[in-house]
DNA sequence: TAGTGGTCTAGACCACCAC
DNA sequence: TGGTGGTCTAGACCACTAT
């Protein structure tokens, strides 16, 4: 028997099937605290802690003096193998960002840009292979989705490219960085793109608005002209809200949807 | 003034800094419940408060009867670009997998080989063009590496294939998968991979071994032969054990090494 | 056995929201 | 205004680990 499993862990397990099966829909709300304190004959502490569980899952939200309820997900997709392409660059755009989310129904827009120098650290001095402490320029917004933060970019320049291609001034670049960089010659032709997940720090989460229990996706793109690594570009990217994809080799076998509805 | 934070969020930020500013490292000991709630004057269950604060960012583990100690993270890369793919095949290795592992220094292995005829979730028909509950045959495993469990793996055929090419025994296939596929005309020529992350379900936590505040990484591979989809991989990473990597056209200008340290 | 965290109770007051 | 969740206290007993 699992009649060992503490109560609160029983009321999640119960929460949480009522959620998978189907009762409990996306926005609808739970019982309230004092309603389950009653229904399960248990302390109100005891309510919190399976309320906690199921927060730490990502599956309900509380909002002090309205309620609990089940959580909604709307994923927009990232193609990490197409964003920055050139050949899929048109003149007018700074990336194929605000066109692949148009295709979804989704109307993206920068906040909050901002340009600093900032010393390497020794991630960034391992990748972009400068020294440790070498001036490095950071230009990095906030990324929104539907009028939602949805993700934080971070570029980073080693200090003579950047000099020389313009990209010390504290606002936008005219037609992006990277056709700035390519018309003095600094050519991208080369990836390497490193994925991986984890809880945010405070500020993360502050700033992407983010719940309780929802990770992050941290994607850093480094990219390599014919001699050189010429970026870093570090995104953290709303865990609940965002999916990366990548297409590699010929996919003309594909049913050519672009929809990854689910 | 941030006089407002409650008392939980303070003790949680002052620890928070202790182990960002390194007078607390990974694997060493934070005070106990007792000791905090001495030294703030607060209630026991603040203090947990405070831990559950932690624990759920994934930067601390209690254990009870021992204590509550820093995490540290082993991080290991899997190169998505390259595993799987033919030439980097041996002939004696089931995937790149081993292979890269290790090169990392580390081991690998298989456990818990299941095959499974299951029906097609909406999901999994939409993406291998089949009809929603057609039979697919499901063939997982638990990746291990260093012995600890580092990723579930679930692969999915349509059934036509997976009888022409001998997946329907319950057991590993001599030289993988892949290699009967092909062999009977069914050569993988592109992929579609898809990522994204959230909270791990309480099997999938159980199996992986996860702490409190750990995130996985869901990782969706489809792939395709000049005509149909061939097959659908899921892997859900233990997202504080894995990196995926990505390397996109010409990086002949990286710097070569295969580390990503850090 | 002593000390740790895990679970649980029964209160209290407060901040926020809908009415 | 009444009800919601947010914070906090001051206990209690239990399960596990180290010694």
């Amino acid at each position: 028997m699992a009649q060992s499993e503490p109560l609160y862990r029983q009321i999640a397990a119960d929460l949480r099937e009522q959620i998978r099966g189907g009762q409990l829909k996306a926005g609808d709300r739970l019982p309230t605290e004092a309603e389950l304190r009653e229904q399960y004959g248990v302390s109100r502490n005891t309510v919190r802690l399976a309320f906690a569980q199921l927060q730490n899952e990502g599956m309900i939200t509380s909002t002090q003096g309205r309620g609990t309820i089940v959580r909604e997900q709307v994923i927009t997709t990232y193609h990490a193998s197409w964003a920055e392409s050139r050949d899929r660059m048109s003149s007018d755009q700074v990336d194929a960002f605000h066109a692949e989310q148009a295709a979804q129904g989704h109307k993206s827009a920068y906040r909050d840009f901002e340009m600093r120098i900032v010393p390497a650290s020794p991630e960034l001095a391992e990748r972009l292979t400068v020294d440790e402490g070498d001036s490095l320029v950071s230009r990095s917004f906030v990324r929104q989705v539907d009028g939602e933060p949805s993700s934080l970019q971070d570029s980073y320049y080693p200090m003579d490219i950047a000099q020389e291609c313009g990209l010390l001034t504290p606002h936008d670049v005219a037609g992006g960085a990277i056709r700035a960089m390519a018309a003095k010659g600094h050519v991208e032709i080369g990836y390497v793109d490193e994925v991986t997940t984890r809880m945010p720090r405070p500020d993360e989460s502050r700033k992407l608005g983010l719940g309780i229990g929802t990770p992050v996706l941290v994607y850093v793109r480094t990219t390599y002209s014919d001699t050189r690594p010429l970026r870093l570009t570090l995104t953290i990217f709303a865990g609940d809200r965002n999916r990366l994809v990548y297409e590699l080799g010929d996919i003309s076998g594909y049913h050519g949807q672009n929809g990854y509805a689910s």
